[in-house]
DNA sequence: TCTATATATCTGTTTATCCGTATATACGAA
DNA sequence: TTCGTATATACGGATAAACAGATATATAGA
């Protein structure tokens, strides 16, 4: 019941919740998080390093950019996370506007690039 | 989006999710409550009082027995955590443990009497 | 190697949470 | 009203969590 506990306590930050509805989109990297949290850096890396621990995220590094996932788990309390997630997504004013504050930045190209692939073509086309 | 996050803090509790799988069984009343879990009542009730606070309790009073039980509520974070409740109830030692206990004392009506119906009934039999 | 950028972690402080204990309130019965 | 039982709440201390800010680490590229 631990693994479970520590699930709910990573999800019980106002925080870590916007985080978590961003991930629902895909995973981003922690300068898009920073960007449109519009919260200093070393505030979510912390809150990623918790929910990581708590088995809700995964990470991986690319080059300089460290990408944050939610797991794809499809067992324990993680499913119902997931699930919670996917379906009150479109309830939350809150929610509404990161994701509309994440894809305008994205597309300006303001933010780190999201996707790896597409970092060298932003490159060249500035 | 704050009410998702107090339904989420409200199980992010060890005591807390402890009773929360006990209430899938049916409603219990505080000392049913204080004597599964052997926890001062003063420390229940407080529990309870966040729970009932999140929406995730309802209370009903029967004499001087209070009630608490799931809320039905089938919307929202709510219902995520029924079905998290209903199928992940069999997964943890701790929860299968206090199933027990509660059965066992139940039984043995060493607790108050779980339904004010039979409440009568036990007093005549002493 | 050195530099710049992205990310992680450390430090000190403030705030929130949990607990034991004590007390207050609500109800039923006398 | 007074008593006994069940429940709720208030108080103070201990522990944990969150924060801002500063610093350390990692990587790519020169």
């Amino acid at each position: 019941m631990d693994n479970d506990l520590a699930i709910f306590k990573a999800c019980a930050d106002a925080t870590r919740l916007r985080i978590l509805f961003l991930l629902t989109e895909r995973e981003l990297c922690v300068c898009e998080l920073v960007a449109v949290l519009d919260m200093p850096q070393g505030k979510i890396s912390r809150h990623l390093a918790i929910m990581k621990q708590a088995h809700l995220l995964t990470d991986r590094r690319d080059g300089i950019w460290m990408y944050y996932a939610l797991t794809d788990a499809s067992f324990g309390a993680m499913r119902h996370v997931r699930s919670y997630l996917a379906q009150e997504k479109d309830t939350h004013d809150q929610v509404y506007y990161d994701l509309i504050q994440l894809h305008t930045l994205a597309d300006q190209g303001k933010i780190c690039v999201p996707h790896p692939s597409s970092a060298l073509l932003t490159q060249i086309e500035r």
